[in-house]
DNA sequence: CGGGTTTGACCCGCGC
DNA sequence: GCGCGGGTCAAACCCG
C-alpha cells in the first residue's frame, strides 16, 4: 500500500519533471537516482526512472529537481539549507535535500530527522573537507549529502550543467577500464561535489553524481529559461569562444555540443535502449515509461527540441 | 599571471 | 593489524 503510494509520488515526479522540461517520453536516456546521504546508502538509491534528457539538458533536470514548481509532497520540508543561509542568501533552491520522497528503505520514516542530523554535520564537514589533512574526529562517521546520479548515454563525458566546475582529482575505478573524476563547483562558497564516471557496462554511459546543494545561483541560465530560449539566441551569434567553456553563455555551450557531440546525441536517440540498468534499479517505475521507441514523437514534438535544436540536428542521421 | 587540469601521495573507512 | 579501494590534497604543469 505505501508501495502503491510510493509509485504515484514517482510517477507524478517523473511527470512533472518530464512535463516542465517539455520532452517526449518516450525514449529514454538517462535514469536519475536520489540518495538522501545516509552512509552506504548509495546502494539502495531511489531510481526515479528514465528520462528523454538531452546530454545538455542534465542542467535542466537538476534545476527542476530543486524548483518549488514541484508537487509539495516531494518537498516535505522546504528546509533552508544552512550552507545556504551562510551565504549570501541568494535564489536557494529547494534542494535535494527537500527531496526526502526516497522511501523504499526502511530508514524513510526517519528522513526528516536523519536529513537535520546530515545538516549540522555538513557544517562541521565543510571544514573538515577543507582541511582533510588535518585531524578530525575519529569516530564521527562521515555522512555525505544527498545526491543525485544521472545515467546519460553519451559521447561526452564531463557534461555541461551549467555551473562551474574545477577537477580536483581523478581515480582508477576498480573493475572499470574507466576512471572517475570529481570535480568541485568553482563557486567559493559551495560545496557542491560532482563525480564523472563512464558505465563499465556499457562505455557510452555516463554517470554523473551530484552531492549537496548549489548555494547559488547558475551561472549561465536563470531558472526556467532553458527551453524557452528563442532559437535565434541560442545558435545566431557566432559568440565565440565561451573561455574556459562553461562559464559561457547558452551560445558557446550549444556549439560545443554541436562540435564535440555532433551526431552521437541524435544517435543515441535512434539507438535501441538496450541499456541495462536493473542493478542499480530497486524501483519497477521506470519499466511504466521506459523504452517506447517512437521516432515520431521526437520529430513533431511541437514546440519541444524544436526549440532548442536547430532543424538540421532534428534530422534522422540516418537522412544525411 | 590566473585559473583549470594532472597526478602521485596521502587519508580514511571497511572488510578480512 | 593489514591491505584495499574510494576520496581528497596539493605541487607541478598547462593554457589562454
Amino acid at each position: 500500500m505505501e508501495k502503491k503510494q510510493e509509485e504515484e509520488l514517482r510517477t507524478e515526479l517523473y511527470s512533472t519533471i518530464s512535463d516542465q522540461m517539455m520532452i517526449p517520453t518516450t525514449f529514454s536516456m538517462t535514469n536519475i537516482f536520489y540518495d538522501s546521504g545516509m552512509p552506504c546508502e548509495f546502494d539502495q538509491k531511489e531510481s526515479l526512472g528514465f528520462f528523454d534528457v538531452q546530454d545538455f539538458a542534465t542542467q535542466s533536470i537538476f534545476d527542476l529537481l530543486q524548483t518549488p514548481s514541484l508537487p509539495a509532497k516531494f518537498m516535505q520540508q522546504p528546509l533552508p539549507s544552512p550552507v545556504a543561509e551562510s551565504s549570501e542568501g541568494v535564489n536557494t533552491p529547494v534542494t535535494p535535500n527537500s527531496s526526502s520522497f526516497s522511501s523504499s528503505s526502511n530508514e524513510a520514516d526517519n528522513d526528516d530527522r536523519q536529513i537535520k542530523t546530515i545538516e549540522e554535520e555538513e557544517e562541521q564537514d565543510q571544514d573538515k573537507t577543507k582541511k582533510q589533512l588535518k585531524p578530525k574526529k575519529k569516530n564521527q562517521k562521515r555522512q555525505r549529502e544527498p545526491r543525485f546520479a544521472f545515467m546519460t548515454k553519451t559521447e561526452v563525458d564531463n557534461l555541461d550543467d551549467g555551473y562551474r566546475w574545477r577537477k580536483y582529482g581523478q581515480k582508477a575505478v576498480k573493475n572499470s577500464p574507466f576512471p572517475r573524476s570529481y570535480y568541485r563547483c568553482t563557486n567559493a562558497s559551495c560545496v557542491v561535489k560532482k563525480r564523472v564516471e563512464r558505465s563499465c557496462e556499457d562505455s557510452s554511459i555516463v554517470v554523473t553524481t551530484y552531492e549537496g546543494t548549489h548555494t547559488h545561483p547558475c551561472p549561465i541560465m536563470p531558472r526556467g529559461s532553458f527551453g524557452v530560449m528563442p532559437e535565434t539566441a541560442i545558435f545566431g551569434g557566432g559568440g565565440g569562444g565561451g573561455g574556459g567553456g562553461t562559464s559561457s553563455f547558452m551560445v558557446p555551450k550549444m556549439q560545443h555540443y554541436r562540435q564535440q557531440q555532433q551526431q552521437p546525441y541524435f544517435h543515441s536517440l535512434m539507438t535501441p535502449p538496450s541499456m541495462n540498468f536493473s542493478t542499480n534499479c530497486n524501483s519497477s517505475f521506470h519499466q511504466e515509461r521506459t523504452f517506447r521507441p517512437s521516432s515520431s514523437s521526437l520529430v513533431r514534438d511541437d514546440g519541444l527540441l524544436q526549440d532548442m535544436v536547430p532543424s538540421q540536428m532534428l534530422k534522422d542521421p540516418k537522412e544525411e
